[in-house]
DNA sequence: TCGTCACGCGAGCAATTGCTCGCATACAAT
DNA sequence: ATTGTATGCGAGCAATTGCTCGCGTGACGA
């Protein structure tokens, strides 16, 4: 950020612009993204536009880091509360079943993140949020099974990585064979398997 | 292609092209590869340059097929040895190991397409590519368990796109913490765990 | 040897891009 | 009311892009 927005009415437009990048991004696409492209849609002028941002990257990460912060707090949220004693049934379909709609919440958004924009620009966040889960995947398991602990961030490093991509794939293909219902199973199935395999029975 | 090469010159340039483009690509990345660029690097006119492709994507296209084909091979084919008979000792490692093999083979490339190119792009290309896989998923563990045979489809989507990923990501992000034994170890352990979940104990 | 056509060149066009700058306006404090 | 400042505007610059066109040149069949 150029300049702090100091009046209401500056505050209002720096919404303004992140409202209108969200929009062309997803109805657009990421190559239409352009400054002149963003000022228009939020019908502002490009000078005005780099008053606040010092260029168009900073504009694309407020979008993308808001749209990342809504799906993060679905999915920690879900995955940290049976850590914190809250008694919700089995945990583990809940979980899966919360990252499907944190995923399809937005999918056309999430659809332009991964296949249009160059992975490389959101790869720090995207490790970060990774990071997290994996922290707290592997703060579960080793409560559970407090032995294996010593090998068990390689084993979270696998386990997250595999479900996670497994989901989001799901979201943007949408394989006609396979219900809502069915990926959540699978992906609850894959866990179990893979946990049990390691000697941890999850329940 | 907007002219077939007829002359032997003609043929080493069209080459020429193509392997500059890939060098331009690996070493200077996707933003870089411009068509005066590619030019520049293959010695050659940009008026050349379009004499045989139509346009930048089709160069682009070209190398990366190119490069698609060689990891293609690798892994297919040491997927379909068991499938004809050939008695290679336990090929759920084998075929790991040659999976991760054929992405490490050229890694800095396989960063650049995973991690620089719009995903959109390649996706035609690379659904084949899993698709071919699946199919021959699907027809060995048809041969090993019959009785399972109509879910089948389903399960071989979530194995293949879940090794995959975990395969891909290793390579790219290499964790200090898991060797490449250790990571041909686990998918190979992934595997087993989610068919043996299924009642298929594979070999 | 010669004529011809495929070949290759490279200056440069047209379009788009991210971004700036000088100027008009609206607001708030005095 | 007036002044100082924060705000907003939009024409336009500088750079880059993908791509074309007109013209030499050298290879190959006759």
């Amino acid at each position: 950020m150029r300049k702090v927005p100091q009046q209401a009415r500056s505050r209002v437009m720096v919404e303004r612009i992140v409202a209108a990048g969200r929009t062309v991004l997803v109805h657009d696409g990421y190559d239409a993204f352009s400054t002149n492209r963003v000022a228009t849609a939020a019908e502002v002028s490009p000078g005005s536009l780099y008053q606040y941002f010092p260029d168009k990257g900073a504009i694309l990460d407020e979008v993308i880091d808001r749209w990342a912060a809504e799906v993060s707090v679905r999915v920690t949220d879900c995955l940290s509360a049976p850590l914190l004693g809250v008694d919700v049934g089995d945990p583990l379909p809940r979980v899966m079943s919360a990252l499907v709609d944190a995923l399809e919440a937005d999918a056309p958004m999430l659809r332009v993140v991964m296949e249009q924009l160059p992975a490389a620009r959101d790869r720090p966040r995207h490790l970060a949020l990774e990071q997290r889960v994996r922290e707290i995947a592997t703060a579960y398991l080793a409560a559970i099974a407090p032995a294996r602990r010593t090998a068990m961030p390689r084993h979270t490093w696998v386990l997250v990585i595999a479900i996670e991509h497994v989901a989001v794939r799901w979201v943007l293909d949408r394989p006609a064979s396979i219900s809502r219902d069915d990926v959540v199973g699978e992906l609850v199935r894959l866990t179990r398997a893979y946990l049990a395999e390691l000697g941890i029975s999850a329940t």
